[in-house]
RNA sequence: UGGGGCGUAGCCAAGUGGUAAGGCAGCGGAUUUUGAUUCCGCCAUUCCCUGGUUCGAAUCCAGGCGCCCCAGCCA
């Protein structure tokens, strides 16, 4: 987007491309700069799409850019395996920080000689108490907190003491830096907010080179000053953190004046995008691990075979607001299979299968049948398919004894063979215990192709697999992994309580038979899309279902 | 009288003084070699409530009500 026309057009689909526009044009930046900034103590899932997309949709419509910036600053959670995961995420999502790949701990030292300056300028003191007086001095949300007696410490003592808390002399939860600025505040985080707490442990990164961590309220601002991001955007909760954002940013000869925005994070009905959650889920082994493609997480969804581009879709769908809401998991799914009605290549393929003999149909003939690979994309090409005497066709597909507004098959009805004949049923045979196995039928050879030449219509086109062609493979209906509309994170505190979940290890269903088992994503016809698993074996394939066919014909057995 | 944020349809969401966009879901109907897709139509006399200002209010003012976030040396 490099026109200024084209700019103003995309301007003003929500309030923060309204600010970003205004700034902008008001000439107070030259362009803009944001950051997309997570800690590295899991993998992203679908909040962080959201995030994503905003914050580098926004760099990209209005001519900037967007950084990745990991916030890692606390070296007891992060892993080298999540920053590896959330780089190949991002990559995937569809967005490119180019040579702005950043790391929260690349300016410890700077922030290190920033907390000196507020030492010095007296606006941060070392602070002796203990974890729990801190806590009790804070005072309460409708109490004012109480000054520490060490608040007013001098200049130099705070220097020496800030010096060998980095020099390791002291251990964890000894000693704390604080900024000196107001207990009393009626927003808390003013309340002489922790800046620097020692750690001794190792970091992903800088290893053993400190002991001592910046807050998230000391680095975030800084660090977003440091790359000269001119617009931060968060979610909500940090709403009450600006002030205290401001406060350093105003106090530090920082390079630049980065400003804080706040929208509202993304829930999903069905849901949970929590990382403590998901981790416990992964943890606890309720899931096969981050890429279970009943995870909501990006790598989850990728499995699932779920495009990139839906995502951006529904991204954008959901628009961006302060406003609470819960997002009803339905658009999700519309946004997935949109992209995947659009791109994705048709294939027959038998859940449950029923053998149908053709009785008129010569024992041992073949013959090859075209069908096409998209209905509405010519370009995708068609297919040669094998039509035999025996096929299997869906055992749904049949009904003994129809309901009114049943248009498959039934004792005496034709239906349509797709790009292949009309078959009528004859005979039903059954089991020792009255289970239908297998349907004699016969087809009427003038119908190739899957027209009559006389005219006559059918209700029902059926798909089915050529019994001696079927490719075996598996096909893993997973369902939600949640069964209550807004599953409450209560349920996960300490231990994960598996009723509040499906359990759902992936249900399969065997044996299914597909017409190929060609690169995915594509479209089992009736069954809904499917993607082929990266994990699954050679011989036998496994595809995950990506969202379901609209279930029409249910109502019809239903009723 | 702690601080901050937010209330527009079942769910998202535009709208910022001129008479309620759009999408999802739902419901009708047409087309269909996927009961899919596609296509057409319907779906808020009213914007949390109550007053006020105004020729005119979802938008401005006053007062209520409701929901969310904050008392980590997490982010």
């Amino acid at each position: 987007m490099t026109d200024g026309e084209t700019m103003t057009a995309e301007a003003g689909r929500d309030f923060i491309r309204d600010v970003v526009h205004d700034d902008l044009a008001a000439g107070r930046h030259e362009s803009v700069v944001t950051r997309f900034p997570p800690e590295p103590n899991g993998y992203l899932h679908l909040g962080h799409a959201k995030s994503i997309c905003l914050n580098f949709g926004v760099a990209e419509e209005f001519g900037g850019r967007c950084h990745l910036r990991f916030d890692d600053t606390n070296p007891t959670r992060e892993e080298q395996e999540f920053i590896d995961a959330i780089q190949q995420d991002v990559r995937w999502l569809g967005f490119d920080w180019g040579e702005h790949l950043h790391y929260a701990s690349d300016y410890f030292e700077q922030l290190y000689a920033w907390a000196q300056y507020l030492i010095r300028a007296g606006k941060a003191y070392v602070d002796d108490q203990s974890q729990e007086d801190i806590r009790a001095t804070r005072g309460t949300l409708t109490e004012p907190g109480t000054d520490s007696p060490f608040r007013n410490r001098g200049i130099d003592e705070n220097l020496d003491l800030f010096a060998r808390m980095r020099a390791g002399e002291f251990p964890n939860g000894a000693r704390v830096l604080r900024a000196k600025i107001d207990m009393t505040s009626g927003n808390i985080n003013l309340r002489d907010p922790v800046m620097y707490r020692i750690l001794h442990a190792a970091h992903p990164r800088t290893g053993e080179a400190w002991c001592i961590y910046p807050s998230y309220d000391f680095a975030h601002g800084q660090s977003d000053a440091i790359e000269k991001i001119t617009h931060s955007i968060c979610t909500l909760e940090f709403a009450d953190h600006r002030p205290l954002y401001d406060w350093f940013i105003q106090s530090l000869p920082v390079p630049s004046q980065p400003k804080q925005y706040e929208f509202a994070r993304l829930n999903l009905s069905y849901t949970l995008l929590s990382k403590r959650v998901l981790t416990g889920l992964v943890r606890e082994g309720h899931v096969a691990g981050w890429d279970d493609p009943r995870m909501p997480t990006l790598a989850g969804l990728r499995r699932r075979g779920v495009p990139p581009e839906a995502l951006r879709d529904f991204v954008k769908r959901i628009g961006v607001a302060k406003a609470n809401s819960l997002v009803d998991v339905a658009m999700l799914d519309h946004a997935i299979r949109e992209v995947l009605n659009r791109t994705a290549q048709r294939r027959m393929a038998v859940l449950r299968p029923l053998k149908v003999v053709i009785e008129n149909y010569p024992e041992g003939q073949t013959e090859e049948l075209e069908a096409v690979n998209h209905p509405d994309d010519p370009a995708a090409g068609t297919r040669r398919i094998r039509f035999g005497r025996e096929i299997y066709i869906e055992q749904d597909d049949f009904m003994e004894n129809p309901p009114k507004k049943f248009f498959r098959l039934s004792p005496g009805s034709e239906v349509r063979l797709r790009y292949a004949y009309f078959i009528t049923c004859r005979e039903v045979v059954k089991n020792a215990a009255g289970e239908v196995i297998e349907l004699r039928c016969t087809y009427d050879p003038a119908t190739r192709g899957g027209n009559a030449p006389d005219g006559r219509k059918v209700k029902a086109t059926i798909h089915w697999v050529s019994a001696a062609d079927a490719v075996p493979v598996e096909l893993r209906l997973y369902e939600q992994l949640f069964k209550d509309p807004v599953p409450d994170p209560a349920d996960f505190a300490g231990a994960l309580n598996p009723h509040s979940m499906e359990v759902l290890s992936g249900a399969l269903v065997e044996p299914a038979v597909v017409e190929s088992n060609s690169a995915a994503p594509l479209q089992f016809e009736r069954q809904g899309y499917f993607s082929r698993d990266p994990d699954s074996a050679p011989g036998r394939p496994v595809f995950n279902r990506t969202v379901g066919l609209r279930d029409t014909w249910a109502k019809v057995k239903s009723n």
